[in-house]
RNA sequence: CGGAAUGUAGCGCAGUUGGUAGCGCACUACGUUCGGGACGUAGGGGUCGGGCGUUCGAGUCGCCUCAUUCCGACCA
């Protein structure tokens, strides 16, 4: 049976029901008409908008441009890798046609059959090969390279099951593709972007994770190395926040993208490519959000600081107002973003609960006692806790404080993962560790087989073989499945 | 594509052995309220997913069909 709580289902009780209503009612998103495909609501796109500037700061100060490459892919690009397309083809957008017409009998339109493209033409689900072939008329020689670009657009994957940010047929994302002379400059500038997506995460975010490389199998397709930043959500699964791959010269072998080098000698360019999208969005709810909704971490909030009035009647309001006037426009001169919410068609309880809802950082909130006493009462989202403060330098307090919730809301998950990440020795402890859920460091053969047998098994993947580990994890063990022989202790959960 | 379920007001739902459709929220107006999701009074809103059949009569029974959701399968 389902517990309402404060409008909200009780996490408890089914967590996917409880993330979907919580996305729903704080005002994010919501499921559109079109299968699989979502609205993005004004106050979700808001966060959205205020990573993207986030990242694309990031992405200059390493260096990178923004262009931008068409929706539709003709098909035979996609069939220019083998492994890109094996790992694609099944989860296409096709256009077959390109013009409609109204229908013999005047009821609407059809697909006028005149119309079919000689050519079929896909809708990008990635970008890498409308990009390389675009990358062949870019280059020939050294002095071309690297190129560093980034574009901010929309894919479609057909995917069978959705869900609300996680999974969604349509996503915004942005994505890398650089273009490098030497192996080992493509080499590092997949980790380099692995590491902005890591700091973006933890600093901004304040979603802790675990840097690391894909095992063969949960490579990205048409990729050498995948590397990956992952998650761990509230319920106990992983999520996987973003990619970073080097690829090789499988896509310019793929297109034909050669360049001279400074010896004049011929050779295949070295690629990347990274992205992440609006999934993003989904790893910020899942690790932080309580019962009483969204908390969002305060460089991301769109909202920073609500002020809520208190009020018996229009002379009093006129007072407050007056008052509030000022220390709004010195915490909007700090940076911060205010919102004085002093609508009368709601009562401050159900504001209360509505800002907290949506996550708002802090809360400012004067009544007829603070008009009295030069005081206002200050709630934190984090905690809920619940102090009166003289006005008196209260802008500056404020500012403290959205700097102690960021970092309290770090600390918290980061707690928490820490919490449950648990080494194990033997199958049945994995199996039954698997269950509680958490990550999980133990030692794999590093064979394809055996990482399927898991996954079958126990619905556990091999999230990645992490970049920093302690002592113990890199001491060599043995598989325990097969016995065999293990390097080290590789990460493995149950994955969104 | 397999298994299960559900389609009734914007949303969430009830609707008895078949008798001509209702509740909560939301919405509109007015009044009283306002320190944790207010209350009263009045009001508006429906081809009951669609089609065919049984019947004097179908939201209810039968058949067909469409759609959605959940569980699987699929999924950098």
């Amino acid at each position: 049976m389902a517990v309402e709580l404060k409008g909200l289902t009780k996490r408890s009780e089914n967590y996917s029901q409880w993330y979907n209503e919580l996305v729903v009612k704080a005002d994010l998103a919501e499921q559109s008409a079109v299968r699989g495909c979502m609205v993005i609501k004004p106050y979700g796109y808001a966060i959205w908008e205020k990573m993207q500037r986030q990242l694309d700061d990031m992405f200059k100060a390493t260096g990178h441009v923004n262009a931008y490459f068409p929706l539709l892919i003709p098909k035979s690009y996609l069939s220019r890798e083998a492994e890109h397309v094996e790992g694609f083809a099944k989860e296409c957008a096709v256009v077959t046609h390109y013009r409609l017409k109204t229908s013999a009998d005047g009821s609407g339109v059809v697909v006028d059959p005149e119309a079919k493209l000689e050519e079929e033409l896909i809708i990008r689900p990635t970008s890498e090969t409308i990009i390389w072939s675009t990358y062949k008329n870019w280059i020939n020689s050294y002095r071309d390279l690297p190129i560093l670009c980034n574009q901010w657009a929309n894919v479609m994957r057909w995917e069978m099951r959705t869900r609300l940010f996680l999974r969604t047929a349509e996503f915004l994302w942005q994505e890398g593709h650089t273009a490098h002379a030497t192996r080992e400059e493509a080499e590092a500038e997949a980790q380099r972007m692995l590491h902005v997506y890591g700091d973006f995460a933890e600093n901004f975010m304040a979603v802790p994770v675990v840097k690391g490389v894909k095992s063969a199998n949960e490579r990205f397709a048409g990729a050498l190395d995948t590397y990956t930043i992952e998650g761990l959500m509230q319920d106990g699964k992983a999520l996987q926040c973003g990619t970073s791959h080097f690829l090789g010269q499988n896509f310019a072998k793929a297109f034909d993208v050669k360049f001279i080098d400074q010896n004049n000698r011929l050779d295949y360019v070295w690629a990347t490519s990274w992205g992440v999208s609006t999934r993003l969005m989904g790893a910020l709810i899942m690790t932080h959000s309580d019962d009483n909704g969204l908390v969002l971490p305060p460089k991301l909030a769109p909202i920073q600081v609500v002020i809520v009035p208190i009020y018996k009647n229009a002379d009093q309001l006129a007072q407050i107002n007056a008052k509030v006037d000022g220390i709004v426009q010195r915490l909007r001169g700090m940076g911060i973003s205010v919102k004085y919410d002093n609508a009368d068609n709601k009562r401050p309880g159900f504001k209360f609960a509505d800002y907290e809802l949506k996550g708002v950082p802090v809360r400012l909130v004067m009544g007829g006692r603070d008009l009295e006493n030069n005081t206002m009462e200050v709630m934190r989202r984090d905690t809920l806790e619940k102090e009166t403060r003289s006005c008196d330098g209260i802008e500056e307090y404020v500012r403290t404080l959205l700097d102690e919730i960021q970092q309290n809301i770090y600390r918290k998950a980061l707690d928490y993962r820490n919490a449950h990440i648990v080494k194990v020795n033997t199958y049945d402890e994995f199996k039954k560790q698997i269950e509680k859920g958490g990550f999980v460091l133990a030692h794999w053969d590093g064979t394809t087989a055996t990482e399927e047998r898991i996954k079958e098994e126990t619905k556990a993947t091999i999230r990645c073989v992490p970049f920093d580990a302690d002592e113990e994890s890199l001491q060599p063990g043995v598989d325990m499945i097969t016995g065999k022989l293990s390097a080290r202790r590789v990460l493995m959960a149950r994955a969104y």
